[in-house]
Order: C-alpha cells, then sequence, then structure tokens
DNA sequence: TCAATATGTAACATGTGACATTACATATAG
DNA sequence: CTATATGTAATGTCACATGTTACATATTGA
C-alpha cells in the first residue's frame, strides 16, 4: 500500500456526503430520489448520482428508474464499513505519495522520496485501518446517542 | 491540531524537492544560485526562489544578492527536522479535514464528520512526529551509507 | 563608475479535479 | 401515453502548484 492523503483544491467532501446519506437513506427504509438527497445536502443532483454511481457498481446500493423509483441501502448498517464507502467513491482525496522525479539516480533523491514515502504510507495506512473498523451503524448510533 | 493531508491537483512536490535542494546545499559548502538549483531540481529558476522564500524567512537559509551571490543554508543539517522545512513552506498539501455543512444541526452529518475527523487529525498527527524525529542530517546518512 | 549577475516579485498562462449546470437518452409506474 | 427517475455526456467555474516573462533592486569586480 502506497497512498497518501490528499485532495483537490475544491474540498473533497465525498466521503462525509455520501455517508450522510447513505445513514439517513437506511434509517428511513424507503427510497429516496436523487433530488431528495441533492436537497439535503445543499448539492447537485447530478452530482448525487455521479457519487452514487460507484457503490451502485460495488452493490452497496441500488436504483429504480422510472416513477416511485430512487436509492435504496441494500444491505444492513452495521455490516457496511467506512473503508468499503471509501474504496467504493474510489479512495476520494487519495493520490500516489509525494515524490520528486527531478534526478533519477540521485541517492539524495531517492532517499527523500523513500523517508517521505514511509512516513505517508504509514499515515495512510493506520487511517484505512481505522477507516476498516467503523461501520456506518457505529456512526448512526453515535448520532442518536448521547452525542 | 486539525488537519487532513491534502495536496493541489498538480502533484504538490515542495517537500521533497526542497529537501533534496538543502541537503545538496549543505554538502557542497558553496553557495548556489537559483539557477543551479533550478537545474538539479528539472525545475523553473523562480519556483526555486518562491519555495526558498519561506525558508529564508524562517532563518533556515540565506540569500545574497548580486555577483557570487546565491543560497547557503545556515544551520547544520542535523538540527533541520523536516518538520521545520514542511512548517516553514506553509505546511503543503494540509488542508481541513474534509467536514460538510451541508445541514447543520443534524446528527448524522455531525456524527460523520466527528469520525472522519478524529481519524484524520491522528493520521495528521502521527506524521507530524515522524517528521519531527527525522532530521536532514539522517536523510543526508540514509543517501550515503549503504542505501 | 558601470556592466554583469543574483535575488525578489508581480502578472499572466496552464493543467487538473471536484463540483455546478444543462441537455437529453432510457426506463418505468399508473 | 405521460410524468417521473436514473444515466451520462458536455461545458463552465474555481482554486492552486507550477511555468514563464518582465522588471526592480542589490552587489560584485574590473
Amino acid at each position: 500500500m502506497r497512498y497518501t492523503l490528499e485532495g483537490a483544491v475544491t474540498p473533497d467532501l465525498r466521503l462525509p456526503r455520501v455517508l450522510h446519506a447513505l445513514i439517513h437513506l437506511s434509517l428511513r427504509e424507503r427510497v429516496m430520489a436523487s433530488s431528495e438527497i441533492a436537497e439535503m445536502l445543499s448539492i447537485n443532483a447530478v452530482v448525487v448520482r455521479r457519487m452514487l454511481a460507484g457503490l451502485r457498481e460495488n452493490g452497496l446500493i441500488e436504483a429504480t428508474k422510472g416513477r416511485r423509483g430512487g436509492w435504496r441501502v441494500v444491505r444492513p448498517l452495521d455490516s457496511i464499513s467506512v473503508a468499503e464507502v471509501f474504496e467504493a467513491l474510489g479512495r476520494p482525496g487519495w493520490s500516489a505519495p509525494s515524490e520528486s522525479r527531478d534526478h533519477p539516480g540521485c541517492p539524495v533523491e531517492g532517499a527523500v522520496n523513500r523517508s517521505l514515502t514511509d512516513i505517508e504510507s504509514d499515515a495512510a495506512r493506520q487511517m484505512l485501518a481505522r477507516y476498516e473498523g467503523l461501520s456506518l451503524g457505529d456512526i448512526a448510533r453515535m448520532a442518536t446517542d448521547g452525542e
């Protein structure tokens, strides 16, 4: 695993937004149209469909077209980890570690790259482990219980 | 401390590049012009001056104008941590954690934000601690010794 | 003194990715 | 059939690292 946590210039809010939407969607136990979710998140409905496309391809949610159509969470929240959502979204905000390739073969550049990559990879690994240990059910209970 | 590791769309290579340049600069024990450093890093001389400006303001390096001018590392490499360079560069690639503010007051959004922020902050804290424990001298020795 | 050489910066261009928006194709309930 | 949803392409906006040009300022050395 060799990843750094990065993000676009425009703050990448896909992960928090999708988690937020999935939990509401599951708790309500009825389908919600993209437009409803969009209103809830104060964003555009097309952006919602774009974000949820990855989750649909990974079997986390299903979409029904036509009248009375909308989105439905397929599995129980306790069985869905943040890591799974993160992966289904395509690891938003992550990119290759910051290695410069300005002077290939230079031992100094190599040592710098190895040092920084080690540190970034360890941090990324730690974050992913935490994502794996946290389920959407956990978050839903956090919201319900005394904060 | 509340930071996420982020980066621009264009890979942010300021940290590895500056570390690379500082180590060479110190080992050579003579001033180097921006143009020389730029050639070494395969980038533009103006970009070099822009990167090094923060280090100059933080007293890590000094610049001399005019003929025979150039850049000089003020302190020994062993006394300079990666963290110090990182800070002098303005924490390149870091930004506030990814919290959505789409529906203030929503307990679900709040729980999501707290969960993600905790995880991101911990990862950032760990990375900074590693930066603090690593000196430019350490990296220079890595480059010299058996890799 | 004066020309060559450096830094110090402003100004503008470029490339990229998240997000916004419009338009339209496709599918489905009633 | 028609209203309603998803699916998706095309285009625009914005922010930021980097590239590039231009010029002001400072300093060395003959």
